[in-house]
DNA sequence: GCCGTTTTCGGCCCGACTGTTTTCAGTCG
């Protein structure tokens, strides 16, 4: 079992306890919220921390206690949850699927069960239509049209899965394989390669011998729910996550080539393709052909794209937007890559919402080899992360200061905030707060349904006000669960290229903000940017390679990415 | 239900906004 599906139960239990008659149970459900979180956001199996290390190992989660615990480790043996089976027996709502409607809670499914015995998507969508929910007590017209759409929302978003969810997944996929001694190379091909922000389905290649055990194999993995095809070069599978993979077996000899195919974009095979026509070639899947189907290529992608005179092109920009031109010029930019990276510089701890101490963070943060680091709690606005007010702010650098003392140069934790632009686009701290900081990282977290207008003055005040270094998730959508903000981002970029304001890659998987479409649209403007993680547990500093590959994804070179500076650099950059 | 340099019990999470109301319930961050 998925820890996306462990996941999904313990928040619908968080869901249905919020049904309970007794009003005093608000910390268990956080509880379960919590646990939620760690699990949904891990990218190891809790499922193999359970094998490896029993209940114990288990008891290491954070947010996981006895209760929890207990009920994964029933989950994981006996296939069931009692807590979750008796709740759901009371409350036969489908909440996994209807509390993706934004600005739809347990309370009104649970009214909308009672008084018209709706369960789910469909007979929700039956009540929407015959207008029978205007009708009830709570709800009016314009609760009845937010709903409607609400789903629509929902079900555009529905069809393609997060990147951050997908990748763990074939990642474990492609160890089994690897694990199981029938194959030479596995390798990830199709849009999860090329670091697409949500995946349609999985491409793994194989290279292999033909081999019935491994055909059968591929079949009877458990992540397999059922089997669309299976051949003996080609299988295709439904997964129990709830996408399809796609496995190619391939000989070694044909692998660049198939990889070179089966990543795509279709738009930027097509015009390498082209190419190899010009030049009286063809390129297929097994090999480039010369004019009388000589083998010109076909072991390595770089092979190929060398034959057909083009540089190298990295898999994140093959989605023809003009990279084949530079390519034959020469002409590619030097992406950023992992190792450039000297910085995370949106990091949570217990100060307020996040789970771990400045200290567990700045470990965390040296051992991925990192320079320096900078501490972001929330400003006082953000009540349920129990941000913190200018004093609290004060206490929290004295803090980083003895942290820092602690740490013996490991690593250097700078001091800042995510600081709260508010509704008039003032912000949250004192300057003299402001001043004590390193830098500062500002974002907007409320009043998201402003209009454009307002909005873009909004965030223009804020950056004109010269407090802020990072503009932090700029459009703070959420992918599959909410929309960006409406706003004018142009002139963000404009304001933010006058105003030497960096703006942030959030490498959250569920964020990813600027997108890559927007940082490739900013690239016009002498901008600067910070790929930073939004950690709010240590694990979640590894989410850095999402980031990476969004930056990669908008043709970001080291030089625009301020985090890929020297301390000193970065300190000076941002003056 | 979790957690602990406040340590095995007693804290932990509260204000803004919306739509429906006429004083509030639900949802969100």
């Amino acid at each position: 079992m998925h820890n996306k599906q462990i996941a999904s139960m313990l928040e619908q239990i968080a869901y249905m306890l919020e049904l309970d008659e007794r009003k005093d149970r608000f910390f268990e459900i956080r509880a379960y919220r919590k646990a939620a979180l760690t699990i949904g956001t891990m990218q190891e199996e809790v499922e193999e921390i359970f094998k490896k290390g029993g209940i114990s190992a288990l008891l290491e989660l954070q947010g996981v206690g006895q209760g929890i615990a207990k009920s994964i480790q029933e989950l994981l043996t006996t296939g069931k949850m009692e807590k979750f089976e008796d709740l759901k027996e009371k409350y036969p709502i489908d909440f996994e699927n209807l509390m993706k409607i934004p600005n739809f809670g347990a309370k009104r499914a649970f009214t909308l069960y009672k008084e018209l015995g709706i369960k789910d998507v469909n007979s929700l969508k039956a009540a929407l239509d015959s207008h029978k929910i205007r009708e009830l007590k709570g709800f009016g017209e314009k609760s009845e049209a937010e709903l409607a759409k609400g789903m629509q929302f929902m079900e555009n978003s529905e069809k393609r899965m997060p990147l951050g969810d997908a990748l763990p997944i074939a990642e474990s996929i492609i160890k089994k394989i690897r694990g199981s001694g029938l194959a030479e190379n596995v390798a990830l091909a199709g849009s999860s390669r090329r670091w697409r922000e949500t995946v349609g389905d999985l491409d793994i290649l194989i290279v292999a011998e033909e081999n019935p055990d491994l055909t059968r194999f591929l079949t009877k993995m458990e992540e397999v729910e059922s089997v669309i095809v299976s051949g003996p070069t080609k299988v295709s599978v439904r997964l129990t996550a709830g996408l399809s993979c796609d496995f190619r077996v391939i000989k070694k000899s044909s692998f660049g080539a198939a990889l070179q195919y089966f990543t795509g974009s279709k738009n930027h095979g097509v015009e390498v393709r082209k190419i190899a026509v010009k030049k009286g070639y063809s390129l297929n899947e097994y090999q480039l052909s010369g004019k009388e189907g000589k083998n010109l290529a076909s072991e390595t992608e770089e092979e190929i794209y060398n034959a057909l005179g083009l540089q190298y092109v990295e898999p994140e920009m093959r989605e023809a937007h003009g990279e084949v031109e530079l390519a034959q010029q020469g002409k590619l930019p030097k992406l950023v890559e992992r190792k450039d990276i000297t910085a995370d510089l949106h990091l949570h701890s217990k100060y307020t919402d996040g789970a771990d101490k400045i200290i567990e963070m700045a470990t965390h943060a040296a051992k991925l080899g990192y320079e320096y680091m900078g501490m972001t709690d929330h400003s006082k606005s953000e009540r349920q992360a129990r941000g913190m007010n200018d004093e609290q702010f004060a206490q929290y650098f004295s803090e980083i200061d003895k942290v820092n003392d602690e740490l013996e140069g490991k690593i250097k934790v700078l001091k800042s905030g995510e600081i709260d632009i508010l509704k008039d686009g003032s912000l949250d701290l004192l300057d003299k707060t402001m001043d004590m900081m390193d830098y500062t990282l500002c974002s907007i977290h409320n009043n998201l349904e402003m209009p454009k207008e307002e909005m873009t003055k909004r965030v223009i005040t804020a950056i004109e006000s010269g407090y802020v270094n990072i503009l932090a998730h700029p459009t703070a959508r959420l992918i599959n669960e909410r929309e960006p903000i409406a706003i004018d981002l142009d002139k963000v970029f404009e304001a933010a290229e006058a105003n030497n304001v960096a703006l942030e890659i959030n490498a959250f998987p569920s964020r990813l903000d600027l997108n890559d479409e927007n940082i490739f649209k900013a690239r016009k403007y002498k901008v600067k940017f910070a790929i930073n993680t939004d950690s709010h547990r240590q694990f979640h500093m590894d989410f850095m390679k999402y980031g990476i590959g969004t930056a990669r994804r908008g043709w970001l070179e080291k030089s625009s990415i301020i985090n890929t500076f020297s301390m000193k650099k970065f300190l000076s950059a941002i003056k």
